[in-house]
RNA sequence: GGGCCCAUAGCUCAGUUGGCAGAGCACUGUGCCGAUAACGCAGGGGUGACUGGUUCGAUCCCAGUUGGGCCCA
């Protein structure tokens, strides 16, 4: 007789969903479904009226191509934001962009043609703006292109003219309340170029300065030098043309200072260390230590300035160092950046007797009219004729220069618009107390920058960015800024945009018939200098979370780098406590830094950088996405290949383990197919119940930011619940019982179940997979994953004392599986259903398993199992956990059909080959 | 130099009134061949960065060191 196929009468799994992904390739297919579908508009729809989630969007630059960083940002609040939409709250998210600033303009000279000098303003900003919006453009699509759902076709950019309004009035806002006052601030000036140079503007090439030493007389020793006459404290400098405007010498508070007796020179104070070096260029032969000092016991001495009748301070800071000099720092305001920091501190003047083509002012006195460099040297001649100069050689050694005319730049105090961050300083460390920050340090990290941080320099000697909105009147030169001004400014900059205060004149702008409050005069210039762009991005919260209908201000969440707490996160903080008198957020969420797979940062030079579009490209989205969600962030997340192999395989292990649910679902249908819950099978209440717990787990690790968490717990479930245990022992049940058995229906409703909940666990990580899962589904659905309602946890499935019975029962299964692998070493079986058990257990392995007695096999995936009465443990057997047993082959012939090894297979004449069960199903 | 943070198996992570270190993946072995470029079972693998201190006892508390990260200087 011919044996028969009986594969034809089980109930194998079928489906077209592709076990392999090909993610690269298909995400676009999504990508279009939900573009036609038009998926943030409809999610917008179904979850109108309900409570708002707000979490704004920190403004990227647009400046380049993303980079994993701005990836990661831009996943993470995807997926906060698709499940805090799936749960219910009508969660916005409209995507901005950051598009003023310096190196927008560098990318704009450097990509050649335009020069900066040769070019009206208006024109250069135009070359800004459309640098800014293909950029713009490109970010959009790779955004997209990482299954980022937003407000793609409308999103905020900080150059469109409603921006830029409102951020004219944050500004006014300030200004009216006081906080914006005019200030000095050295920058790095170009006297040829006769402009400000930015930082990325300098080079740094070789040049031959003086190098002088000098002296200043101890005019008040405040008693701690003792006898304090003919005593000098001496300075070292490569710059003899900043000693007109030097206001203070400054020592290390911690360094040791000594009083030297010398017989040319008399009493020298210089630091201890530098001895040797000074003596030996002063070439002083007779000298004698007479004292010694730390530097802060020297504070608040005073001397006169050789040049000028002058008394000055001797103050201390930390950037002293000992490489050279004397340790006794001279120090300009005017002309340093140190020396303006301790000039702040020390409330000294900010001298800068130079004007914008480097020639000295009337404040230098008798040098004033001479282009500094010739000052070098009228200036040393001067401290030689007054007995201060102690020696002079020439240097070479590295100095700033500029990139357009490579002649060597000067450090010079220029008037600058500041906000005084003094004026609410305790405001803002007050809406630092009421924000969650999270990680909690953030707390600490941005309150110790506020309680440090000097007032805000918002000037910008540049052209791409929105004007300071300040007038001067052009008789007296006071300045105007008040509230019709800034609203004349602001509806301006709101019909015409910015590019408006290059085109037409202050006349143009101003109210009619405005006049200067303090002489009367009609006629006013407009203010040349820009604003931070940080102040632009600092100004969102005014301009996009109160002008767009679906936000508010505060926001819920602002979610950024943590680096953002020196630049977004305080920049807004800032704007918003000097204007609202809060915070503009609720919370904040830290990220870390996108490292190597050591921990090292990212950069070119050590070639280690993984670019997003590479890991799209050979990957797929859903792979980085994974990746974002596989680690913890609030610390710096790591990336590598082999990372990403790993991921792929947890990436397969879901998506098999989601395959064969919908595999085993194809003849089921939710609507008509469902057993009640009181019927079903209690494995498969069981089952229910364990995914309650991971319903409940991984909501509160969505709700609690632990991403990482999620996929663990996700991971877990499939392989440890689901394939170790509940899907190979259901194998049977489904394979071989009749297709619309209870027995079989039973573990599909229960399947089905939990599918339905496990794809939309995923569904904001796994953005197109669970997508792609959604459309396999069996029964009625939304159109989308994406507007599912959250799985809610389902008390009626939580049976702790019908899970507690089976949790024994698994510890003792593993048990079980450890002797089967031993008969398998033995090669007594290959297969566990090869086998037969004799169970010997004590009285509480009894206990457990008596309730099981007649589905152990089915458990345990052998052929046959015997539970003895406890207490009759033959002598060769070993117990583990009170459990022994004893593995030989099952007896019987091997079913056909159900591979189960059966006595009774072969007492049936039409099916010999099959089990007496299968006969039953298949007669 | 300062502020803040990180350091548990090759990888990603668990592990709180301090009490003999856990999971998954990877790896190795093995079974199956009706989830099949899948699935099961088993095994090896950690001086808990390092050095001290507190304690009867520390991965967990304290100090310092080293390495790494962000932001300042």
């Amino acid at each position: 007789m011919v044996e028969k196929d009986y594969a034809g009468t089980l109930n194998l799994p079928q489906t077209a969903f592709p076990m392999r992904a090909g993610l690269p390739q298909r995400e676009p297919d999504f990508l279009a479904k939900w573009q036609e579908l038009d998926i943030y508009r409809k999610m917008q729809e179904k979850r109108q009226g309900q409570p708002k989630y707000i979490l704004h969007d920190g403004p990227p630059y647009a400046n380049g191509d993303i980079h994993m960083g701005t990836a990661m940002n831009k996943v993470l609040k995807d997926i906060i934001v698709k499940h805090r939409s799936m749960l219910g709250f009508d969660a916005p998210y409209v995507p901005g962009w950051d598009t003023h600033g310096l190196p927008i303009e560098h990318q704009v000279v450097k990509a050649g043609k335009i020069k900066r000098s040769e070019v009206a303003p208006v024109e250069f900003r135009r070359h800004c703006r459309d640098f800014a919006l293909r950029f713009l453009d490109v970010q959009r699509e790779q955004f997209k292109r990482l299954g980022v759902r937003g407000d793609w076709d409308n999103p905020y950019v900080t150059l469109q003219p409603e921006f830029e309004a409102r951020q004219i009035m944050v500004f006014g806002e300030m200004a009216q309340k006081g906080y914006i006052y005019k200030g000095l601030k050295p920058v790095h000036w170009c006297p040829q170029c006769e402009t400000a140079l930015a930082e990325a503007e300098i080079e740094y090439n070789e040049h031959r300065s003086p190098s002088i030493f000098v002296r200043f007389p101890v005019v008040d020793g405040r008693g701690k030098l003792g006898q304090a006459a003919d005593v000098y404290l001496v300075i070292w400098t490569t710059t003899p043309w900043t000693i007109p405007a030097n206001l203070a010498i400054c020592l290390h508070p911690e360094y040791s200072y000594i009083r030297v007796s010398t017989p040319e020179h008399g009493d020298l104070i210089l630091a201890e260390e530098l001895l040797g070096s000074v003596i030996e260029v002063l070439q002083i032969t007779g000298y004698k230590v007479s004292a010694k000092f730390k530097g802060a016991d020297l504070e608040g001495i005073l001397y006169r300035h050789p040049l000028y009748e002058r008394i000055s301070p001797v103050v201390l800071g930390r950037h002293v160092t000992l490489e050279a000099g004397t340790g006794c720092v001279h120090t300009a305001p005017g002309h340093g950046q140190d020396d303006y920091e301790v000039g702040l501190k020390y409330g000294l003047d900010i001298l800068a007797p130079l004007d914008h083509t480097g020639c000295f002012t009337g404040d230098a006195r008798p040098f004033a009219g001479l282009h500094y460099l010739e000052g070098n040297k009228q200036v040393t001649q001067a401290l030689k004729d007054a007995g201060a100069l102690l020696h002079l050689s020439f240097i070479k050694h590295p100095y700033p220069h500029c990139w357009r005319c490579k002649e060597p730049v000067l450090f010079r105090a220029t008037e600058q618009w500041f906000a005084s961050v003094e004026g609410f300083r305790q405001a803002a460390l007050a809406a630092i107390r009421e924000v969650q920050w999270i990680p909690a340090w953030g707390q600490e990290r941005i309150n110790n920058m506020i309680v440090d941080r000097h007032d805000w320099c918002i000037s910008r000697q540049r052209v791409w960015g929105v004007p300071i909105p300040i007038f001067y009147c052009t008789a007296c030169n006071q300045e105007i800024i008040n509230k019709e001004t800034v609203q004349a400014v602001a509806e301006l900059f709101g019909k015409e945009g910015s590019d408006a205060w290059f085109i037409r004149d202050a006349a143009e702008i101003l109210p009619q018939g405005t006049t200067c409050p303090g002489c009367n005069h009609a006629e006013f210039r407009k203010e040349t200098d820009i604003m931070d762009v940080w102040f632009d991005s600092g100004s969102t919260h005014a301009a996009v979370l109160e002008t767009y209908p679906e936000l508010r201000s505060p926001a819920d969440l602002y979610l950024e780098g943590s680096d953002q707490y020196r630049g977004w996160f305080q920049s807004s903080l800032l704007t918003s406590v000097a204007t609202r008198g809060r915070a503009p957020y609720k919370a904040t969420l830290t990220h870390g830094w996108v490292v190597d797979g050591e921990g090292k940062k990212m950069s070119k030079s050590l070639g280690n950088v993984i670019a997003p579009e590479q890991i799209i490209k050979q990957y797929g989205a859903d792979i980085l996405r994974l990746w974002v969600s596989s680690s913890d962030f609030k610390s710096d997340v790591r990336i590598s290949h082999d990372i990403l192999k790993q991921l792929v395989e947890v990436y397969r292990k879901i998506r098999n383990t989601i395959r064969y649910f919908l595999g085993n679902c194809y003849d089921f249908n939710p609507e008509t197919d469902k057993i009640p819950y009181s019927e079903l099978d209690e494995l498969d209440r069981y089952a229910l119940h364990r995914l309650q717990l991971l319903v409940e787990r991984v909501s509160r690790a969505y709700a609690e930011f632990d991403l990482h968490v999620v996929f663990h717990t996700i991971h877990n479930f499939c392989v440890l619940e689901m394939s170790n245990f509940y899907l190979d022992v259901l194998k049977d049940r489904l394979y071989t019982s009749p297709p619309t058995s209870q027995a079989r229906r039973s573990a599909q409703t229960a399947m089905h179940e939990i599918l339905m909940v496990l794809v939309k666990l995923i569904a904001p990580v796994l953005t197109f997979s669970a997508e792609e899962v959604w459309e396999y589904l069996p029964g009625k659905r939304e159109e989308s994953v994406q507007l599912a309602d959250w799985p809610k946890i389902s008390e009626e499935y939580k049976d702790n004392v019908l899970a507690a019975r089976w949790q024994k029962l698994l510890e003792y299964r593993e048990v079980v599986t450890g002797q089967l692998e031993e008969a398998r070493k033995e090669k007594l079986i290959g297969a566990s259903l090869g086998a037969t058990l004799e169970l010997y257990p004590d009285e509480a392995a009894y206990e457990a398993l008596a309730p099981f007695m007649e589905r152990l096999p089915e458990i345990f995936l052998v052929s046959a199992c015997r539970l003895h009465e406890p207490g009759n443990v033959p002598g060769v057997l070993q117990a583990e956990k009170g459990l022994a047993l004893k593995v030989s082959l099952a007896s019987g012939e091997k079913c056909l059909r159900c591979w189960l090894i059966h006595p009774g297979v072969g007492e049936n004449k039409e099916h010999p080959a099959i089990c007496p069960r299968c006969c039953q199903v298949v007669a």
